[in-house]
DNA sequence: CGAATACTTGAAATAAATCAAATAAGGTGG
DNA sequence: CCACCTTATTTGATTTATTTCAAGTATTCG
């Protein structure tokens, strides 16, 4: 778009990317295709990250499918095995951890970069759902050849295990939010957190749009759909932010931060 | 006591065990001690579990030490610099995640045999206090060894794997239940829960003791101090259960779990 | 375009928090 | 080892944040 600023809408790098999303828009690609990590514009975020130019095509051999996924369906299923973990290349995720009884709970937005499956590997079996919000793109990662990998390169071990510590930090902060915030703080936390990370993979963080519902965003935040939607508008009205159905425009991220 | 029943007050295992916690009790042992996972009961629990007979010295060189920590005593705070993970030997934790403003969470009660540390992989930083609940005993494990035996031994780094995936979706269960619950479910799950977890590691299921005050149960579940007596009073009269103050006696498990 | 889904807003209901006060348990120093 | 002070627990009365119910409006997607 305009130089180096990409926003969510726009497609976010040059050359496979662009291919990938616009065979997912068609609806008309192969179901899975060669991934080339060398070429990913997410490199800097994944198991890439950890290795250097010359050792990329050992990568390449463990994530070398691509899949897409079109919006409202599934990755993988609570329950299914587990053999792989899967990055998101493009678009972005929901995870829906259920409970015996029918209750259920958006445990997780995943935006590009991030890892899906981390549950499942304790387990052998997927702890959640993974439901598509929008029409995406996801490396398949078989888990058997990566810790392959992980034995012969330790920075990719290393990798692994920080990103699985991360997973089980974020929950916990996630967890001090749900035990303690007022709805007005979750709502608050979630669009700060919302906006840090869209910034974090090269996104507009000021101006985005929510792919997941009010009744989603409620449910990961512990709190009803129409409680977001109130606190949205309070926002809007004391000129925090400004809402326009799912396109949300942050004015003062610092306000928001500190309510 | 009974041949094998074992209850939480009583010494779990003969030998280093007890000898361990008499030093705690004393409060006259030295401050770190050498391990020996050969004759350590927890075994089954721990990083051991992954190995055989005659690779348990290669890990007893990584865990080589123990340390006793007095009840209401850090074993860590939030931001120490990460060195190594704890196995807990015998005695409980409570793990307190905490929030720029004050705002503070009992994240995690650790038993025997679990893990404390491993949200500090990630940052190199521990994310949480640990706090001990009464005396309490812990294997020392420095990460950059355990990692390198990670590498040598394909076992361990699986088990470790499996340890922090196991957290996250422990994690992922809490949320559930912190995000949908009615409080007379939380309290119903953290009793059927932590009666799960007593058996597991051969305590008595029916009847123990509560070692955390009733202000840190509501804390990890989110409610308040007073709902968390007030439920276990309803409990009472319901006949499920007997409170006498930090003494609980399940009479009613299968009940308990389907409020 | 039109049915279905998503969102907003108001009013009433409620589960849990807060405030308060009395009782019980636990740890400490004399 | 007991008395005392502190901390923890229970229980009741009141308040409140959020949910629930309801109804109208806007969006989305086939």
């Amino acid at each position: 778009m305009y130089g180096s600023t990409q926003v969510l809408e726009a497609s976010h790098s040059p050359g496979a990317d662009d291919l990938l999303a616009a065979y997912a828009r068609l609806g008309e690609a192969p179901r899975q295709m060669n991934a080339n990590c060398s070429l990913c514009s997410l490199r800097a975020l994944c198991f890439a990250s950890c290795l250097g130019e010359d050792e990329l095509p050992r990568l390449e051999r463990v994530v070398s499918q691509w899949r897409m996924i079109h919006r409202g369906d599934y990755l993988f299923r609570v329950g299914d095995k587990f053999h792989s973990l899967y990055t998101l290349r493009s678009g972005s995720f929901k995870t829906v951890a259920g409970h015996e009884d029918g209750l259920e709970h958006v445990s997780d937005f995943i935006l590009p970069g991030e890892t899906l499956g981390l549950g499942a590997i304790g387990s052998g079996q997927y702890d959640c759902d993974a439901i598509a919000l929008e029409d995406s793109a996801v490396c398949i990662i078989p888990f058997a050849s990566l810790e392959s990998l992980c034995h012969d390169v330790r920075s990719v071990q290393h990798h692994l295990n920080q990103t699985l510590s991360r997973e089980i930090v974020r929950s916990s902060r996630q967890m001090v939010l749900l035990s303690g915030m007022t709805a007005e703080r979750r709502v608050a936390s979630f669009l700060v957190d919302f906006s840090r990370r869209l910034l974090e993979r090269g996104y507009a963080a000021r101006s985005f749009t929510l792919r997941m519902t009010r009744e989603e965003i409620g449910s990961y935040l512990g709190i009803k759909l129409e409680t977001v939607s109130r606190t949205f508008s309070r926002f809007q009205r004391e000129g925090l932010m400004r809402v326009d159905g799912k396109q949300i425009e942050i004015f003062d991220p610092e306000a928001l931060a500190q309510i």
